[in-house]
DNA sequence: CCCCCGAGGTTTTACGTATAACGTGCGACG
DNA sequence: CGTCGCACGTTATACGTAAAACCTCGGGGG
C-alpha cells in the first residue's frame, strides 16, 4: 500500500515482499517455503502471502539454485525429437519430472543442426542429473568427467558408468516377431537393420539370429529414413538367390521403406511379402495395410527413466528394470506364399 | 600440483582455480570470461587456463545467472512435441539458440500428461524470454503478468501482447491448394478442418472460403488424429447430397484419416477423390499415393522465432516476418471425375 | 525471585560469479 | 626529479535466496 508496484521497475524480490508485509526477508522465505509451522504466526504468514500476491512476487530461480546447490532440472539426451518415439519418451519424462517439481531440458542431438561443441553451453541450465538413450552414446562422451548421476535408457548395464538402467525388453519383442512369422510358415527372411550403432539394435539382431537359427536369413543395414530404407530393401529383394518371404525391420520407418520397395517391384503386402516393424508409431497405422509391429511403451520408458533418476538423487539403491513390450499384429504379415 | 583434485570433493569453484594458479578469483573470472586483454599478462592467463583444465573446472551456471541477471535460456511453448511439425520447430529454435549460447526449455503442453499448474515450476530454469505457438495460447495465459519478452509464432499481430511476430504464409498456401484443385476441375469440396482453435486455422479457413466462393464447400472439424479424422470424413462423405470430389485438409494427419475413410468407402485416391494436406511431414511421403500438401518450413520457423527473440532481447526493433510456403503436388490430387 | 522455555520473529551468513573500484610498481616524459 | 600513466593485478561488493544462529518477551515452575 505504501509503495505501489514500481511501474517500469524490475521484478520484486523477497525483500520487497518483506518490506510490504512489514517483516524481515527471512520470514518471507520461511512462509513461502512452507517451513513456518511453529515459527511464524498465522496472521503474519497471511500478511506475507497477501503481500507476495499483491506484488506478483516470483522467486528468483537462479538465486534459489545457487543457494540450494541443486536445480531440480534433468538433462535428457536423445538422438532426435523428430523421431516420434523419442518425442514420447520426452513427454513421459517431462510429466514424471513435473510431478516432482523437476524440469527437463533437452540435449540437442549432435546430428542435429547446431554443432553445440560444449554440451553445457546449450544446456544452460545447471543440472542435477542426466538421462541418456543408448542411441546417443556419442553425445554422452561429453559428460564423462562430470560427476552428474546418470541413468541409461536401454543400454548394456555393464560398461557404462551409469547409476541406474531402464531397459525395454526388445529381445522378447524380436522373439515374438519371429515366432509370429515362423508360425505363418516363413523360412526365408530379410533383416532390415538400423545402420546406427546402438546396444538396442545389437540385442534385436542377437535375438533374431538365435530364434531363426536353421532358416535362411540375410541382413541389410540402412539409416533410419524412408528413402534409404526403400533403396536398401529394393536392392536386397532383387539380387540373386531365392527371394525372402518376410522382412523384419528394426524400426517402423524402415518398414515404410520396404512398402515402397515392394510397390516398385510389384510385390503385394502381405500376399507376396510379409513386413514387420518395431516401435508402433503413428506411421504403423497410417500405411496400407497396417503394419505388424512391436509396441514399445515409449512414454512409460521416459517416465521410468526420470523416476530412476529421482531415486538415485534421493540416495535410494538403483533397481534395474526391464519394461515389457507387445506384438501388435496387423495386415502386413500373412501366410508365407506357397513355394 | 600442491593440492591434488579432492577425490570425493565437490565441484571446483573459480576460487579453487585461483588458488591452484596462484592468482585471485577475480583474475580467473577475467581470463575465463575472455575480457582479460590488456588486464592480465599472457603468462598468467595461460596458468589460469591450465589450472582450470587440470581441475576440470566448470562455472556454476546458477551463480552466473544470478550475477548477470539473465540466463540465456528461452522457453518454447508448443502444443505437443509428438506432432512432428513442432519437433522440427524445436530443432530449429534450439539450433539458433545454440549458435548464440542460448538454451531452450520446453513448456510441457497442458493437454500432455502432467497438469503442471505452475508453468514456472516445470520450467525450473529462470528465463530470459518466451516463444509461443498460436496453437498453445491457453498455456500462454499462465505467462500474463510476467514481463518476459514474448515472440509469437503464427498468430494475429493484433491483440497479443507480443514483442514480435513470425508468421507462416498459410493463406498463400491455402490459395495454392485451391488453385491447384480448381485447375484440375474440382467444384465440390470438403474442408476437413482442425477442431483445435488457433489463428492459423482461421486464416486457412478464410483463405479457402475466399478462393472457393461460388463453388460447393462443406466444412467438417476433427481433432488432429487419424481415427477421429477417418470417422469425420467417412460421415461427411456418406451423408446426403452430391459427394465432394476433393477434400482439403488442415493437416497431413487429417488427410491420413481421409485415406482410411476412402478405402472403407471403396473410393480410389485420386481417381474418385482428391485429397490434400498441410505441413508436409514424413507421413505425406509414406502414404500411397503420396500426399499433395503444403510444405511449411518448420525448422526455419523455429529458427526465425528464436532470432526474433534474440533481437528483442538485444533491444532491436521487432521486424515482422512472414515465411513463404510451397505447394508440393504428389499423387493424391488428380482431375475431377467426370460428372 | 530467578531461571528457563517456547513462541515468534530477526540478524547474519553463505552459495559462486562478474565487475567496478582500487592499488602498485616501473618506464617515460616534461 | 616528480609525476603521470600504463600494465597487471587485487580487493570489495552485489546479485536473491535459504537457513542456521541468535534475540526478545512473557509466563510458569522451583
Amino acid at each position: 500500500m505504501q509503495t505501489p508496484e514500481p511501474l517500469g521497475g524490475a521484478r520484486p524480490t523477497s525483500r520487497d515482499v518483506a518490506r510490504a508485509a512489514g517483516v524481515s526477508q527471512a520470514t518471507v522465505s520461511l512462509v513461502l517455503g512452507g517451513k513456518w509451522r511453529g515459527r511464524v504466526s498465522e496472521r503474519t504468514a497471511g500478511a506475507v502471502r497477501e503481500a507476495a500476491r499483491e506484488l506478483g512476487y516470483r522467486p528468483n530461480l537462479a538465486a534459489r539454485n545457487l543457494r540450494l546447490g541443486r536445480t531440480r532440472t534433468a538433462l535428457l539426451v536423445v538422438p532426435a525429437l523428430t523421431n516420434e518415439f523419442f518425442a514420447h519418451v520426452h513427454t513421459g519424462a517431462a510429466a514424471a519430472a513435473a510431478r516432482h517439481g523437476f524440469g527437463v531440458v533437452l540435449y540437442p542431438s549432435p546430428d542435429g543442426v547446431g554443432p553445440a561443441r560444449d554440451p553445457f553451453a546449450s544446456a544452460q541450465a545447471a543440472l542435477d542429473g542426466v538421462i541418456a538413450s543408448s542411441m546417443a552414446t556419442d553425445a554422452l562422451d561429453a559428460f564423462r568427467g562430470t560427476d552428474l548421476p546418470l541413468v541409461m535408457l536401454d543400454s548394456d548395464p555393464a560398461g557404462t558408468g551409469a547409476a541406474a538402467h531402464v531397459n525395454l525388453d526388445v529381445a522378447d519383442g524380436m522373439r515374438r516377431v519371429t515366432g509370429h512369422l515362423l508360425g505363418l510358415g516363413h523360412r526365408r527372411f530379410l533383416h532390415l537393420a538400423s545402420a546406427a550403432p546402438s546396444w538396442t539394435f545389437d540385442v534385436r539382431a542377437d535375438a533374431l539370429a538365435r530364434e531363426l537359427r536353421g532358416t535362411d536369413v540375410r541382413t541389410v543395414r540402412s539409416p533410419l529414413n524412408v528413402a534409404d530404407a526403400r533403396e536398401a530393401a529394393e536392392r536386397a529383394l532383387t539380387d540373386s538367390g531365392p527371394r525372402p518371404t518376410a522382412v523384419v525391420c528394426d524400426d517402423d520407418i524402415l518398414a515404410a521403406g520396404v512398402y515402397k520397395a515392394a510397390r516398385r517391384l510389384g510385390l503385394r503386402v502381405p500376399e507376396d511379402l510379409s513386413v514387420t516393424g518395431f516401435d508402433d508409431m503413428t506411421l504403423a497405422t497410417v500405411v496400407e495395410p497396417g503394419l505388424t509391429t512391436v509396441r514399445l511403451p515409449a512414454e512409460e520408458f521416459g517416465r521410468r527413466g526420470m523416476e530412476a533418476l529421482l531415486a538415485v538423487l534421493a540416495g535410494e539403491p538403483p533397481r534395474p528394470e526391464t519394461l515389457p513390450v507387445a506384438l501388435v499384429p496387423r495386415g502386413s504379415s500373412g501366410p508365407a506364399p506357397a513355394a
